[in-house]
DNA sequence: GGTATTTGACCTAA
DNA sequence: TTAGGTCAAATACC
């Protein structure tokens, strides 16, 4: 835990500046056991991806979905953790105004509600890919901020109406410098009520607008160092096209697509990969 | 034609 | 009054 990047730690919205300082200020015990159990696995899943060539087979395939899958559980069981915690520590005053809110509606308006769900209960994240939170989400909205050069875009998730889950997200570019990667402030909102919201399948279905350009990557494997998420039985998997010069190319790549702008164009990626295969 | 994204309008809280 | 969150029609994409 002691080598843990704090910039990639949930904290709170309102009362704590200092985000370690907020990292500590409840007890995240469960929180922190998966976001270890988490590196863990990405660790492992980056063993297997990064060095790929070649197309997967059917065993290979199966394990990086399963890997994906259990990294995606534990996400959503992070957020949930956090959320409840942060839930229980709403100020009374956000809480008289959700009750009037909601008895204002009562009263009989009837027009168009515009219901708001921000009332405090947010964690918010400085991550370099925001996309993959292992949650399906549509963009519903875009807004220009006052005094940030980039804009805001909404996410509301996907399953809003079919399993009335209120839980949304917005996610905005932070400023930078060229010399540094592309980091993202992703806020979340609400609690997940969706059954359906994590994504067995293979990652690039979590994020639709994800380009495409990218993706072809993930069709590839070479040498894997794979743990089961039942068993914690390692097995390794050698892949004779796997040499070092190229792994080291494939890692770049990939690093050079993961810290590109949220709203870099297919060309661009494409551009990116161009040039990075040379 | 169905689904996702964009974008301007509308609404609410501060 | 203004900034920011949400809605929904228009548009784009597959």
């Amino acid at each position: 835990m002691d080598n843990l990047d704090t910039r990639y730690l949930p904290h709170c919205s309102s009362t704590c500046a200092d985000k370690f300082e907020c990292f500590a200020c409840v007890d995240h015990q469960p929180a922190i056991n998966e976001i270890v159990k988490m590196q863990s696995l990405v660790a492992q899943l980056r063993a297997i991806v990064l060095p790929a060539c070649e197309i997967m087979n059917d065993l290979q395939l199966e394990l990086v979905s399963q890997l994906f899958g259990t990294l995606q559980d534990c996400t959503s069981k992070v957020i949930s953790e956090l959320q409840i915690q942060y839930s229980a520590q709403l100020i009374d005053v956000d809480r008289r105004k959700l009750v009037g809110n909601i008895s204002d509606c009562k009263k009989g308006c009837t027009k168009k509600k515009y219901k708001r769900s921000r009332y405090g209960d947010s964690t918010s994240y400085m991550t370099p890919v925001p996309h993959y939170d292992g949650h399906q989400w549509r963009k519903y909205g875009q807004k220009i901020i006052r005094n940030s050069k980039h804009q805001r875009s909404y996410y509301r998730c996907t399953y809003k109406h079919e399993q009335n889950c209120m839980a949304t997200k917005t996610v905005q570019q932070q400023e930078h410098n060229t010399t540094e990667p592309v980091m993202y402030t992703v806020a979340y909102y609400g609690r997940h009520a969706c059954k359906a919201n994590t994504c067995p399948a293979p990652p690039h279905v979590i994020e639709t607008s994800t380009p495409q350009g990218a993706m072809s990557l993930h069709r590839t494997i070479g040498t894997q160092e794979a743990v089961s998420p039942d068993t914690d039985s390692h097995k390794i998997l050698e892949n004779e096209h796997a040499t070092p010069q190229w792994t080291e190319d494939v890692q770049g790549l990939l690093e050079k697509i993961a810290f590109a702008p949220l709203d870099s164009d297919i060309w661009e990626i494409d551009a990116i990969l161009s040039l990075g295969a040379r």
